[in-house]
This record gives structure tokens, C-alpha cells and sequence, in this order.
DNA sequence: ATTTGAATTTAGCCTTGTCTAAATATTAAT
DNA sequence: ATTAATATTTAGACAAGGCTAAATTCAAAT
């Protein structure tokens, strides 16, 4: 089991977020972007991560992740959920506050403390965002999930994840009262403009643009 | 509030440890026997902590460490320890399998982490070795305590530190049954070579050679 | 089929933190 | 008071990981 640096290991971790179920390959623009790091510096990065197996990298056309690669992701996103738990379950953090220490932890390298930690989260499936939680093998428990906006009229379900997590948008959404396991049912869809109205826990009505609705998932 | 590299965090807690009562400074020798890092790194270090102005450097003298480099170490061992606690007593790890996993918690940079992390933990004043977590300000609460070596016959007393907290030395102290906590009482000494007999918690007796006895700390 | 603009890579430089080998200062022993 | 041994520092190299500026390649539009 090879051992991976900080630096590595956040290249690892976004190249495999931004791995789309297409097959076009994930840019060295699209990486810079998201690590907030010049393409230059991303481009050396990539050459040396190819070198090392976990990517396949064909110089002007994106990276591949190789199935080692996978499995390194995976490991890394376990342990970044878990201690998203661990922060808002036991540390009362609200979940958009919890991103930055948690890009922090998950670095900690220590398989039986992930074990421990996992033990005494009582082996949570999914983090506080939805997002579902890699087991020790790297297996994901998936639910079928559909944007808000997609939901039929009258339809109902579960909020489960949202697509964006950033921490403006998850203040919003603390504030009008959505929240991760919220019961919700849509009560009215506007056609001119795709807004929509629903109904969380049967108690209480909110409206919401297209835009939004289209950022949270529903598991129906 | 400056904030400093994991190395220079590393080097400001470990000159802390090492700086004695007595003023003679700490040497470079030292420095690196204690972090496994030769002694040209460590000059090099010294001198740029120097001029960093947590320690104070004379070339060829050892360095005395400063008043806020002494926050500054207060500041990482109280994480440290704060963490210590909490892998013992939230996860059920022993105390000596602690030590590298706070070493790497340690360096998570967050004062709500830290804050929240306490307040969950109940406000611990000591780590499971007995040593005193200082608080957010760097003060610590001290309790006066003497090595085992040195508790007159019949003295009794309670363990709360340990001198040597290598890993070795931490299981064979719980293989015997001492721990931090127990209440002792010195039922022998023997002049000869000054090995002793304790009685630990009124229940089970143990012997132990004058090496031993002299790295344990009682609270009388 | 060229041209042009955007994306990407290369080349060269910088800082951090380590190392080895060589030089120098301090301390201990005659 | 010298010398020998030890401790410390300096000098120079290297790897990691970032940057800027320049060169190159791809793709889109004429």
C-alpha cells in the first residue's frame, strides 16, 4: 500500500470528484480550478501521479483514474465523511462549517483510528451532506436520487444530498428550514420560470427557485 | 498570531519538552536525538526560529525558548493532549498506542475544533499519562508529586504520571496493573538495591526495581 | 485548409526542509 | 596551555511543490 503526501492525496481526491460518468477525462484547467492552483503547477502534478500509477495521464487530453487510484480516493473520502460525522454528530459544527477542518483530518494517517472512529459513529452510511460513506473496501452504499426540480407534481421524498456544498448555499438552505432526511412534497411547480413550492415535515410550505431546487437531491 | 510550518511546530513542542528548570539551554545534539533529524537540520531550524523570534539563539549555546514561543508550545501540547484524551477514552485506545496519532491531530489547525473538542471531552485537565492539559491561555494546573523511588514506607498516594512514556515502559505498567489513577501504598522498601513493594487499589501487591519505581509519579 | 485563441506543457526559478561533507568552535584531558 | 575529542555550524546538494513566462498543441472558426 503506497503512501501518498498531502499534496498528492488532494490531487487524488478532486481528480476522482471531478471524474464524470462520461469518459471525456478530467482536465488540468478543470483540477487548477478546483484546487486553486495554476495549471502549470497541476500539469507537473499530473505527470508525477501517472508516473505513480494512480492516474492515466495522455499529455492535452485529461486524466483517467486507474483503479488503484479509485481505491486511494475512496479511502481518503472515507475518512473526510467520517470525520464530517464526528464533527457535527459529536462536535455540534453545523454542516457548512465542518468542509475545512475536515480537508484537515482526513489527511491523518491511521487505518485503525478510521476503524475506531467508524466503531464509535456506529457505522454511519452517509455523511451530514448525504453523501454516502466508502466502506473499508471502498464499496459505496448507493440511493437512486433525483434533482428537486425533476420531481413530479404531488410527488414526495427524502432530501438526501445536495449537488452544491458550498457554505453560502448550505446557510441558505439551514435558514428556510431544508435539511438533510427532511420529508418533502411538492405541493406546486410554476411552468414560466421552473420555481417550485414544497412542503417539509407536512408542517411547513417554502418556496424555491429552479436553480436551487435543481442543487438538492431527492431520494423518492 | 503567527502561524507555523508542521516542522516548526514540531521543533517548538519538542524544545519545550526539553527545556529543563535549570537555564543551560538546549542543545543541538539534543534536538536531534530527540527528533530523529541530523544535526545540521537542526542548526539550520535554530536559526531561522531565531529570527522567527520563538527562541532565543546563540551560536554554539543551545537555545532558551521564548515567551511566545512557549504559547506557542502550550498552544500544540494542549491539542495534543486534549487528543490523547480522546482517543483513550472516546475510542478505546490504549495509552500507549496514543502518542503518533495526537502527533499528527496535533498539527490540525482550528481553534473551534480544539474548543469544541474540550467542552465534549468534559474539560479534562490531565491526559490519560497524568500530564496537565494547559488551557486556552496556556495556563496549566500543577500538582506536586514525587517518584514512587522516593515515597517513604508506608507512604500512600495516587499514580499520576509517568516519566517514561515509551511504549515499552506503558505496557509493562498496565501488564503489572499499574495505571494512572491507582491508589498506592509503599508496604516495602528494600534497602539493598531499592526495589519496592506497593499495594495497589487495597487489592493486589506489586514489586518492582528502584529503575522502575523512579518513573512513575505520585500525587501524595 | 489556415488561422487564431484557448488550453496545456515546458523551462527555469523559489522556498521549505532535509541530507552529507567539510570547516570551525567549544570542552575535556593531559 | 596545548591538544584531542566532541559539538556545532556552514556550504552545497536534492526533492517536493508551488510560481511566472514562454513555447507548444489542440480545437474552433473562418
Amino acid at each position: 500500500m503506497n503512501k501518498f503526501s498531502f499534496a498528492e492525496e488532494n490531487y487524488i481526491k478532486t481528480i476522482y470528484e471531478l471524474t464524470d460518468a462520461g469518459k471525456k477525462g478530467v482536465s488540468t484547467n478543470d483540477i487548477s480550478a478546483a484546487m486553486k492552483l495554476k495549471p502549470a503547477s497541476v500539469s507537473d502534478m499530473l505527470r508525477k501521479l501517472g508516473e505513480k500509477g494512480v492516474i492515466d495521464y495522455r499529455k492535452y487530453y485529461g486524466v483517467h483514474i486507474t483503479e488503484e487510484g479509485k481505491k486511494h480516493a475512496l479511502s481518503i473520502i472515507r475518512k473526510q465523511r467520517l470525520w464530517e460525522v464526528f464533527l457535527v454528530e459529536k462536535l455540534r459544527f453545523t454542516w457548512d462549517e465542518v468542509t475545512d477542518v475536515a480537508d484537515e483530518l482526513e489527511h491523518v494517517q491511521s487505518s485503525i483510528l478510521i476503524r475506531r472512529l467508524d466503531e464509535y459513529l456506529g457505522f454511519p452510511k452517509f455523511d451530514p451532506h448525504g453523501d454516502p460513506i466508502p466502506d473499508e473496501y471502498g464499496d459505496v452504499r448507493v440511493r437512486p436520487r433525483i434533482p428537486l426540480n425533476e420531481v413530479e407534481l404531488n410527488g414526495s421524498g427524502q432530501i438526501v444530498a445536495v449537488k452544491d456544498s458550498s457554505a453560502a448555499f448550505l446557510r441558505y438552505l439551514d435558514k428556510v428550514g431544508a435539511y438533510i432526511g427532511a420529508r418533502i412534497k411538492v405541493i406546486e411547480k410554476v411552468e414560466f420560470d421552473g420555481s417550485i413550492e414544497i412542503l417539509v415535515d407536512n408542517k411547513k410550505t417554502i418556496f424555491m427557485s429552479k436553480d436551487v431546487a435543481g442543487n438538492i437531491l431527492i431520494m423518492v
